[in-house]
DNA sequence: CTCTTTGCATTGCAGTCGTAACGTAATACA
DNA sequence: TGTATTACGTTACGACTGCAATGCAAAGAG
């Protein structure tokens, strides 16, 4: 047998390519040749590697997802053993934003490639609508923890809470890369949210 | 001189199309040719009414935003004479989601899609910045009236509180043309976000 | 009627796209 | 030391792109 390679290595390197690319010249601007010069390698070898255009674009999501798990179970350990669960929320959410942290931007902008392809694509829309899920059910559960450790009101829904704050998360993201929201005024919008969702008390709405 | 033709007619009937293509099947398949047959016209008349592929989508841009402009100033007009400050605003951002309303859905996979174009076009997002601001001055003034009429609380800042709703508008229609977000949901959450705005005493945040 | 301007269609070109086919150098096993 | 198998590199093809050039029918002006 010939010279054996690790397959998923190289794979992950062109994906890193592919992401690249989608941060810095947009989803559209993704092909094989253009990727494979980014990546430093010729366009037969992501052909060797990846099936299809498809399959190579498939491969890279998925990367790109666990990542960002990744780096968001990662933050919440740097929080140590008892957060307070404002502040716990407050740095999953942040997290989400495309600020300072270096590669961050470039993650929120093929974010947003992928949020406007799925917005024209039923299947792809499936598969952000479960990892949208999965996210809301999250902080939905730091929200219940937070009731029933009395640090936040009982009168609170964590469900629909839970899904109104990552629609400010993302429409926060989606305006700084957008629009050039700057970080800091999309921080303090995050905070001042917090503040309302944990200190005010729900029980008198729609009466 | 020969036939006389309604040269913005003939520019509003591409750009109709060119509206139509990208809602359906996104900015990327907008193709001269492309357009050209959802026109029912050929792809030398487009290119007898634009000079380039840019001028036409700016002129399609144009004339969405101008659309927008104006179906928002008649939902208001709807309102009647002295509308309650909190319906206004309610009114006017539930414009901005892509529900039932015929058009409004294809309206906001456009959209998305511009800002995702935007997030990697300097020059575009500077566009989209301004007609942002516009819009966040329009609902902060709403906002003023409102506290001025001793409709909200004084305690609100109106320029962050608009920002604030603007961007969960978003976040909300993103994640309604992205990941399937129910209609209903996401009215539900701005409705509960502005009895919290309207309701709130924000006077004691960050103590 | 003639001419000239306008509206639009057709064609062709250079470039990029995804993909398939083929060629070849390298290497671990027999 | 073959030799089969893996890892690429190269080339070619048909489809598509934006755009320039050209052709031509129609119609108001003289």
């Amino acid at each position: 047998m010939p010279k054996r390679v690790d397959h998923q290595q190289q794979r992950e390197l062109i994906a890193a390519a592919v992401m690249r690319v989608a941060a810095t010249q947009g989803l559209e601007a993704v092909s094989l040749r253009h990727v494979a010069s980014e990546a430093g390698v010729t366009a037969g070898m992501v052909q060797h590697y990846f099936s299809s255009k498809d399959a190579m674009m498939k491969f890279a999501m998925d990367a790109a997802s666990t990542r960002i798990g990744e780096r968001m179970s990662m933050l919440i350990d740097t929080l140590g053993e008892q957060p307070a669960p404002k502040e716990l929320v407050n740095a999953v959410l942040t997290a989400l934003l495309p600020t300072s942290e270096p590669g961050a931007a470039d993650d929120g902008r093929v974010a947003l490639a992928f949020m406007a392809y799925a917005a024209t694509r039923p299947t792809v829309a499936e598969d952000l609508e479960r990892s949208n899920a999965g996210m809301r059910e999250f902080i939905a559960g730091l929200l219940r923890q937070a009731i029933s450790d009395g640090q936040a009101p009982a009168s609170l829904d964590p469900d629909s809470t839970a899904a109104a704050l990552l629609a400010l998360t993302d429409g926060l993201a989606v305006q700084m890369l957008s629009s050039n929201l700057p970080a800091e005024t999309a921080i303090a919008a995050l905070g001042a949210q917090l503040d309302l969702t944990f200190a005010a008390d729900h029980s008198q709405e729609h009466p």
